[in-house]
RNA sequence: GGGCGAUUAGCUCAAUGGCUAGAGCACCUCGUUUACACCGAGGGGGUUAUAGGUUCGAGUCCUAUAUCGCCCACCA
């Protein structure tokens, strides 16, 4: 007999059970022979960086329906990449060279800065990978991609000058997001809204040839240097006479006009507002109704613009205060009010975002030839993709339904960049280059105007991150003649955190559909976030993160998987604890424990993939079987639900509620080494997708295995094992039924004993008139049965389950008065229930509405309460006359 | 302002409209029955946020209300 230790030594078996895996193929799908397929395009994490809990949890969905489709017997490709990530890896980037060198970007300039952020990428991805084998993930990894890849940012590409053909692309003019800090454009899904306290000013713009004021209220004092006019809403009858009068711009005594306009709220601060069109989106929008000049006043850094005058130079904060302080000084400051106000920062940088006019790049979501709103909504409301959770569907809907043009230029030097050039007022756009005099040839996207002497200059801007990883799932599988793509497309899964929604997961659709004309993905499922035990985010300033791999040394993978995935449903947040997955590893220890005692337990134990009814011996057999059955049945339902929480909470309760309990501690008692090798085989099975790690172990040493040489056949490995049918042959109420009758004897037993303070190690003497399970009874329940031999009942209370019964001679030491009125106690909730249920049946429109199983159910419920009702009553009468 | 979600045991969370609403952790009592103390036996703990409604039947569906959270939006 092997000698196995009391845990699993994780910390030394996952690597090598995980290169053994990969040493044996099996996460590559050439390598099966299956027609059915399965494919999930891993979302590429940011390669600046490390992994964190969240791509921990994501992962392990992935691989745990990975891992079940592959066990179903599909060919199942879970490819694996990573991103670039445009400013974030910009902006880390820029901080390492800052704390490392001392250095900027622009000590090294653009093409030096670019080439390192590569090898920076290309550094950490090796890295994060490493992580990523440790939580298990069964990817194939000779397939991996980066976002920058040439072959993948070709696809990514193509796309764009297609779009730019069908007119789904222009260069233009807007009000954007600009961040000082980044110096880049971002588009609206970049910037986060968050209140601040704040200021609202109160100002005075005198009215021309008039002691008159007219009050403005803004936030922003420091853009009214660029004010090009005051609106007041036309319905608002206090400003009725001012419209169409002129004022006195304060501090540049520039003349502005008062316009009417009906987007102004008559509500807010005094119903009068100073319009700056260069500098914030709504003022632009009536800017451009009006025909109002655009006066840029503040620059790219933040800073005043010569047009700002004395103020030119400054920062705005600092342009801020001075303003106000002569505003003040003057006599037009009114007052100023504190008011909390959303103010919009960088989401990677947190600077305070400007509102710019600038010329950038747009998507055109909504264009003549094809119409990205349009063919989204229609995608999604097809029915082509599953999302789950379903209400995730709704707040889709919406969102891409009031899309507006979509900024993809960026001013950062780290991602691919255009593939646009110019040369004088020429533009082309396409792959590669243009060379000679010709361009147009290649791609008819030159403007009307005559080449002009001179080089073809690329565009300077690079692409927004989201825009190539929108297209993840087809320029990973090698749109449009790859094998991969002509063999996986559409995926089956995307898995993603729901702080994606609108990044990544409504692009994906936008362009899928627009660029394959199919769904990139079948099911799309979400996670939530995974937050502290406090229910804060995870933050390196708040100082609060959990490093898996630490948590993984710890407590080991199988742990971490088991505590990202349980208790949780999909796009809601959870909460992990160290409590919480250290309450898993204990699990996996049990498990293991559950395999310790099965290879002790018999010589000749083995694992054993089928059985007959010959091989059901007594009760407890018909029953842990009928129980795994059901087991079976229900686990891959959940797992066709995309149900893990309950799939994982229905096997937990199987494999330690009753196998371990029950059948293990009866199984010491009535050996059936074929039945435990049985349970064994199809719990290890399940479990596998869960816990990959202990389970493969425990299936190899029972194998014999050597998992990874080459030549070892692939059936004994336990990762491309068969996933068991439920064998509803075995299925049979009355063993449950049965087997419940003679749990609830043990456990009357030790109740009785608790409740009495009786030794539970003290073995009482008990009686027995009939046939009855002597050895189960008398060990499990510390009892010493004598059978059929006469005995005095009289002076005994009988313990009793409607098919089983002993006699007890404890009359002494037993509180009668207690026990009548626990047995009373019981009788009256049993009557209730009694009655309840009988209601039920007298109640004609229950029995029309209610479906026929839920009826038989209600009928076989009332005659189990009256059965432990006839029981108790009897109690009643033997208590009585003690 | 709009939308979404949450509210269930001390804590963290489950529960296809149908069995007496369940787990884990924590708590209390007891236990060295050799698989497991990372365990075992027993126990306490619930007006399922509130108020109505639909239904034979509601934690679950509907309508309000309250509290918390998230997302979106051009209130300067």
């Amino acid at each position: 007999m092997r000698e196995i230790s009391k845990q699993f030594d994780f910390k030394k078996r996952e690597s090598e059970i995980y290169a053994s895996w990969e040493a044996g193929g099996f996460f590559n799908p050439d390598n099966s022979k299956s027609s059915k397929k399965y494919c999930n395009v891993l979302p590429p994490p940011n390669a600046n960086g490390e992994l964190h809990l969240g791509h921990a949890c994501g992962y392990t969905v992935m691989d745990i329906f990975g891992r079940y489709e592959r066990m179903n017997g599909k060919k199942v490709l879970l490819l694996p990449g990573k991103d670039h990530a445009g400013i974030q890896t910009q902006v880390v980037y820029e901080k390492k060279i800052k704390a490392e060198r001392g250095i900027s970007r622009h000590d090294l300039g653009r093409e030096k800065f670019y080439q390192e952020s590569y090898a920076f990428c290309t550094d950490r991805s090796n890295y994060m990978r490493s992580q990523e084998k440790k939580i298990g993930i069964s990817a194939d990894w000779s397939r991996e991609k980066f976002t920058l890849d040439p072959d993948t940012l070709k696809i990514a590409m193509e796309t764009f000058v297609k779009m730019y053909r069908d007119g789904l692309v222009y260069k233009g003019e807007r009000i954007i997001n600009w961040c000082p800090r980044c110096a880049t454009a971002l588009s609206d899904v970049e910037v986060i809204h968050h209140e601040k306290e704040g200021k609202m000013y109160y100002i005075k713009y005198p009215i021309k040839d008039s002691k008159e004021f007219l009050v403005v209220a803004t936030t922003r004092p420091e853009t009214m240097l660029g004010d090009t006019a005051v609106a007041v809403n036309p319905k608002d009858k206090r400003f009725l006479g001012f419209i169409g009068q002129t004022l006195i711009l304060p501090l540049q005594d520039r003349e502005i006009s008062v316009i009417a306009d009906r987007r102004i709220d008559m509500e807010f601060g005094t119903g009068a507002v100073k319009i700056t069109p260069a500098h914030d989106p709504l003022d632009w929008k009536i800017g451009k109704d009006h025909k109002l000049e655009e006066l840029q006043v503040i620059n790219e850094k933040a800073e005043i613009t010569e047009i700002g005058g004395k103020y030119a130079g400054m920062d705005v904060l600092a342009a801020r205060k001075q303003i106000v302080a002569d505003l003040a000084e003057l006599g037009l400051l009114e007052k100023e009010e504190a008011l909390t106000n959303n103010i919009s920062i960088c989401e990677r940088c947190k600077t305070a975002i400007e509102p710019l006019i600038s010329k950038q790049w747009f998507v055109n979501v909504d264009g003549e030839k094809y119409s990205f709103k349009k063919e989204t909504l229609a995608l999604i409301k097809s029915g082509k993709v599953d999302i789950y959770p379903e209400n995730f569907k709704k707040i889709l809907i919406n969102w891409i339904s009031n899309l507006e043009d979509w900024c993809i230029s960026r001013q950062i030097w780290w991602g691919p960049q255009f593939p646009v050039w110019y040369r004088g007022e020429e533009v082309y756009v396409g792959l590669e280059a243009p060379k000679g005099k010709n361009p147009a040839s290649a791609a008819k996207a030159s403007t009307d105007k005559k080449a002009t002497a001179g080089e073809w200059i690329q565009d300077e801007n690079t692409f927004d991150t989201w825009f190539s990883s929108s297209q993840w799932p087809y320029t990973a599988l090698g749109y449009p003649k790859g094998k991969d793509y002509r063999n996986f497309y559409p995926t089956d899964m995307m898995i993603t955190g729901r702080d994606l929604l609108f990044f990544w997961a409504a692009r994906m659709l936008m362009l899928g559909a627009y660029r394959t004309g199919q769904t990139p993905f079948k099911h799309l499922y979400f996670t939530g976030l995974v937050l502290d035990k406090d229910g804060q985010k995870f933050s390196k300033s708040k100082g609060n993160g959990v490093d898996p791999m630490e948590t993984i040394e710890k407590f080991g993978a199988d742990a971490l998987r088991l505590s990202l995935v349980m208790d949780i449903a999909p796009g809601q947040d959870t909460r992990l604890s160290e409590e919480k997955v250290e309450s898993f590893r204990n699990f996996v220890t049990k498990l293991w424990n559950i395999f310790r005692y099965c290879e002790q337990s018999d010589a000749n134990f083995g694992l054993v993939e089928k059985i007959s009814k010959k091989d059901l011996k007594t009760l407890s057999d018909r029953w842990i079987v009928c129980e795994l059955e059901e087991t079976v049945g229900k686990v891959t339902q959940f797992m066709k639900d995309k149900n893990i929480s309950l799939a994982q909470d229905t096997l937990r309760k199987f494999t330690w509620d009753s196998f371990a309990a029950w059948y293990v501690e009866i199984h010491k008692i009535e050996k059936n080494t074929k039945v435990l090798g049985y349970v064994l085989d199809r719990i290890l099975k399940m479990w596998h997708p869960f816990t990959p790690f202990v389970t493969e172990e425990i299936y190899q040493i029972m194998n014999k295995g050597t998992l990874g040489v080459l030549g070892h056949p692939v059936s004994k490995v336990l990762m491309v094992a068969a996933w068991p049918k439920s064998e509803k042959k075995f299925v049979d109420r009355e063993f449950k039924k049965d087997f419940r009758d003679l749990v609830n004897l043990i456990t009357m037993i030790r109740n009785l004993k608790s409740s009495y303070r009786i030794d539970p190690a003290q073995i009482l003497e008990v009686y027995c008139e009939g046939k009855i399970e002597k050895d189960i009874i008398e060990k499990l329940a510390r009892v010493s049965i004598t059978q059929g031999v006469a005995f005095n009942k009289r002076k005994m209370i009988k313990l009793s389950t409607p098919r089983r019964a002993l006699f007890l001679d404890i009359a002494k030491s037993v509180d009668i008065a207690k026990e009548l009125e626990n047995a009373q106690k019981e009788i009256a909730e049993l009557e209730g229930l009694v009655g309840k249920n009988e209601g039920m049946l007298k109640n004609k429109n229950f029995v029309a509405g209610a479906p026929a199983t839920v009826i038989e159910a209600t009928k076989t419920r009332i005659v189990e309460y009256k059965n432990r009702l006839k029981v108790k009553k009897e109690l009643v009468k033997d208590l009585g006359r003690l």
